[in-house]
DNA sequence: TAGCGGTACATTGAATGCAAAATACAAAGC
DNA sequence: GCTTTGTATTTTGCATTCAATGTACCGCTA
């Protein structure tokens, strides 16, 4: 008999709560510091308090949004010096993701990353930020899972959760030249993991995360 | 005028439910596939159940127990894969730890890391795993403040909450000679930070790390 | 007019109630 | 005796209600 495959099941509401609240953060419809009135939020989202609650907690330990006792829940608000602690991290893990994924790398993976580069670089040319930004997105969440490393991946990608706010603004003024230089980092980076060598792999991943550290830092530090 | 620091103030029921559940589950009285049934910890604590959907939310994101819908909360079984998986990215971490720790080195907290490496030289004297076991705790937490990188602090406190039921195990069975050779490790690792040079200190840390990882890997290979 | 006090309102935190789903258990059938 | 099926109980998930705390507003007084 063949194997049934468990049901992937049904969802509570509070994560759908979290999902709507997580998006509607990282899209810029919450600006920091927006108090999340759970009466309001219910309201909006047609539920109760109950679910609602629960989902922003889920997003107060992603870090997304904080608490005050018996004031309610933040937005919260990043500053440049967080900005850079989450990178001073993730260099050092994408690092190791390098370093547990290159032994698993494979063809299949090498043609999913190519390709992505190839709609990346159109992209660039349609001049379609949000579809690049999407793309980078989905190049390193592969690179993550190849590691398959399971706790590697819940921290490194809440790490890029964190400031997804950060990188989604960031990525709205990109010149047409930066897009390329993008481009070519992730292509350039595809090229040293699929010769297998882990130190140039990761010394190439370093130099990558630490440009786009150095690219949004820039950004930021006009708006101060 | 001085300024007044803000009151830190009153706390949840729920922080107080989280709190108890995870020195249960630390200390073991909840083992490993554990199902927490709300309305019985609601019952045994004298809270309603609502408290303690929160404070198991708050365990869930630390990565204590799992969820599964609609059957309930259960402590987190950790495999040795999981436990492998902690401890490599916690080398990458503590080297972090110490490249932002070392700038800050001061007397003041050299003074304290050698109190609590006294300390540990006379509980390894006594016998007292269960006391070394704290002073180990708190050296490194030490170390973590020292580095004043908050996410950072974040992430290594949390990974290592984790596997602290782990480490409370394997404590209990350390041989003298263990606590001895864990005294000397937590004596040489201060020997090197308070020279002030980071690539050593960063070695010397990633040496502790692994070798503690040794250590309790082989403790929990013979139990497989 | 600026600051203070007091009241009304808004919001959180917690308890309780209720329905749906999962589990346990017991009886029936092979 | 073992599996299966039906039923009772348990447990979760969500909604509602209530109490306590925090906030905002508005008139009063100096």
């Amino acid at each position: 008999m063949r194997k049934l495959q468990p049901i992937v099941q049904s969802e509570n509401l509070s994560d759908e709560v979290a999902r709507r609240l997580r998006s509607a953060i990282k899209g810029g419809d919450f600006p920091p510091g927006t108090h999340l009135v759970e009466q309001e939020i219910a309201r909006q989202l047609q539920v109760s308090r109950m679910p609602v609650r629960i989902g922003i907690q889920k997003l107060i330990d992603e870090g997304l949004v904080f608490k005050e006792p018996r004031r309610g829940a933040f937005v919260h608000t990043f500053s440049s010096k967080e900005l850079d602690e989450v990178y001073s991290i993730r260099v050092a893990l994408e690092q190791l993701v390098v370093q547990f994924a290159v032994p698993n790398w494979s063809d299949k993976v090498e043609a999913e990353l190519e390709s992505i580069i190839r709609q990346m670089r159109q992209a660039a040319l349609a001049d379609d930020r949000q579809k690049g930004f999407e793309l980078d997105t989905r190049f390193h969440s592969i690179l993550w899972e190849l590691s398959q490393h399971s706790i590697l991946i819940e921290v490194v990608s809440s790490l890029r959760s964190r400031i997804s706010r950060f990188l989604a603004d960031a990525n709205e003024v990109l010149s047409p030249a930066e897009l390329n230089h993008h481009v070519a980092a992730h292509q350039r980076l595809v090229d040293v993991l699929k010769r297998g060598d882990i130190e140039p792999a990761k010394a190439a991943m370093a130099d990558h995360i630490l440009d786009a550290h150095e690219r949004i830092r820039s950004y930021y530090s006009y708006l101060d």
